[in-house]
DNA sequence: AGAATCCATCGGCCAGACCGATAGGTCATC
DNA sequence: GATGACCTATCGGTCTGGCCGATGGATTCT
């Protein structure tokens, strides 16, 4: 192959360094090696890189040109070969994180923030999965972390750990019938629809909060959201997630004669006891709960 | 130096190929020099990049992330050899056109497209001084070509050749108290301060078109436009330039009745006898006249 | 079981990279 | 202009490392 990246780096080298010989001590080779590796890569390039007519070679406007490219070659070699070594030091070249859709991912943005700036090269893929799902996840490997709210029991070989808790709010549209009401009784928000996240997988063990006998479920919270604020049904929804929309006016939140004023659940980090994780994971597994501690908590 | 270019590429075959035999047909090689290469690049690298169980060897994980850095690594180094070999047949590395402040640009950009296209890798310097300074910068080489007004003659050693004509018109503020005037004679316009560009270089030779006694001169046309809108003198500016703030009624356009409506203009393109051009140049030259042609002429 | 692939390994070969020495050029200084 | 300090180019010798061809063991298909 042409042009090797010895070559390339030796004609930086000299570039850099303003002489041959300067290159050859910084390089720890010998003068004429770099002398010869400049000239082998002019030759397979066709064109003269250096000047050399004065006491010191200087570049000519082709190898100007030229020790851009071969310095961008350089660098990107130069990331293979960190990404290299940190594959070669154990850590996952890419790690999928499973979060429930119920959950508001807003606390979790500078953890990753932070993740990013430690582990580069991992690619991160961030799925949404709706309640149970989460755990199912984990559990066939198809995630390796997972963030849900808390179950009383998971399946076999998969580990949890308590990282903090989430407010729950009853919501209704603005001009939803309820929304009226200064109170709400068990009968009254029986009857109105209650919009529901529903699992992929319909055998879910997940447990679910469910007031009202006619119902509408949805995959998405996205989705769920707009179908409240257009007044089709009410629904639970993490208080820190429809806060804009009560300061706006566009949801009432509804008060439950029934239930406390906000139903807290807790909520689980889960991992696989399958396979161990890598770095990157032990660093995620570390930093999560901490993030949700400060600001997930009630 | 580890992780070589020939490994990385062998490597990359291996992956595409699907087996080290079928990397080493395609690569016109012994099967035996692909497995030593993976395996060096594997033991380089501190991670096995497949897997080697079955029949044919297939990617791990690492051995994905690794196959996606050495392809970007690969297409850099394609396209360091590409651009050597632009080099290598005379194409300049870099290329400086000079255009007059005082013409549009708007005609031209669809051939600088079209520049891009055919030589992605000349770095392409537009500078856009005023009057004579185009000449100036052509000859002392540090434009290689150059638009400007025509003149009577040049400097020594500068080819030109006309590629169009620019019609200039008279304007001034619609507050201006020649804009109020039905037609504008001698002695009124001579009254009234007149904007002019001017060089930076004083003792240029470019002829001027100057009616007024009180003048201020500016080396920005984009300034001078800015002092016209405000009232603060008239000038001779191109038809296309300041259509839009005629149309508006920004500007009103004087009826000169010692003038044609509009005086016509040959623009010139410029290059330096001194040193030849390379085909970027070569391909600038033949296509600025046909784009002025199309456009600019009136 | 046999045929057809596939991969890993080994010994031998050789191009190419490297070294050290040498010759010749440039530049600042005396 | 002689000198010294620096630079580069070139040459012959050495040796590493990539390559080949052959061989053997493993897998898959018939």
């Amino acid at each position: 192959m042409k042009a090797s990246l010895e070559q390339l780096q030796t004609f930086a080298a000299a570039a850099r360094c303003g002489s041959f010989s300067a290159a050859a001590r910084h390089l720890g080779k010998a003068q004429s090696a770099v002398s010869e590796a400049v000239q082998n890569l002019e030759l397979d390039c066709g064109v003269s890189l250096f000047e050399r007519s004065g006491r010191y070679p200087i570049l000519t406007a082709a190898g100007r040109a030229l020790l851009e490219e071969a310095e961008a070659l350089l660098r990107r070699h130069a990331a293979l070969l960190e990404r290299a070594h940190a594959l070669a030091a154990g850590v996952e070249p890419r790690l999928t994180l499973a979060i429930d859709a119920a959950l508001p991912i807003a606390p979790f943005l500078a953890t990753l923030g932070r993740f990013e700036a430690v582990f580069p090269h991992v690619q991160l893929e961030l799925l949404s999965p709706t309640l149970g799902d989460v755990a199912e996840l984990v559990r066939t490997g198809r995630a390796e972390l997972g963030l849900m709210f808390e179950q009383e029991d998971y399946p076999q070989g998969l580990h949890f750990r308590g990282i903090g808790h989430l407010g729950l709010v009853a919501v209704a549209g603005a001009q939803h019938p309820l929304a009226a009401l200064e109170r709400v009784d068990v009968r009254q928000i029986a009857e109105q629809r209650q919009l529901l996240l529903t699992p992929r997988q319909p055998q879910s063990s997940r447990k679910r909060i469910v007031f009202s006998q006619p119902r509408w479920e949805l995959e998405s919270q996205a989705a769920l959201l707009e179908l409240v604020r257009a007044g089709l049904g009410w629904a639970l929804l993490p208080q820190v997630l429809v806060e804009e929309d009560l300061r706006l006016g566009r949801l009432r939140r509804l008060e439950l004669d029934f239930q406390p004023a906000q139903i807290i659940e807790g909520v689980d980090l889960l991992w696989t006891a399958a396979r161990p994780l890598g770095p990157a994971g032990e660093w995620l597994l570390r930093a999560l709960p901490s993030a949700a501690g400060a600001d997930a908590a009630v």
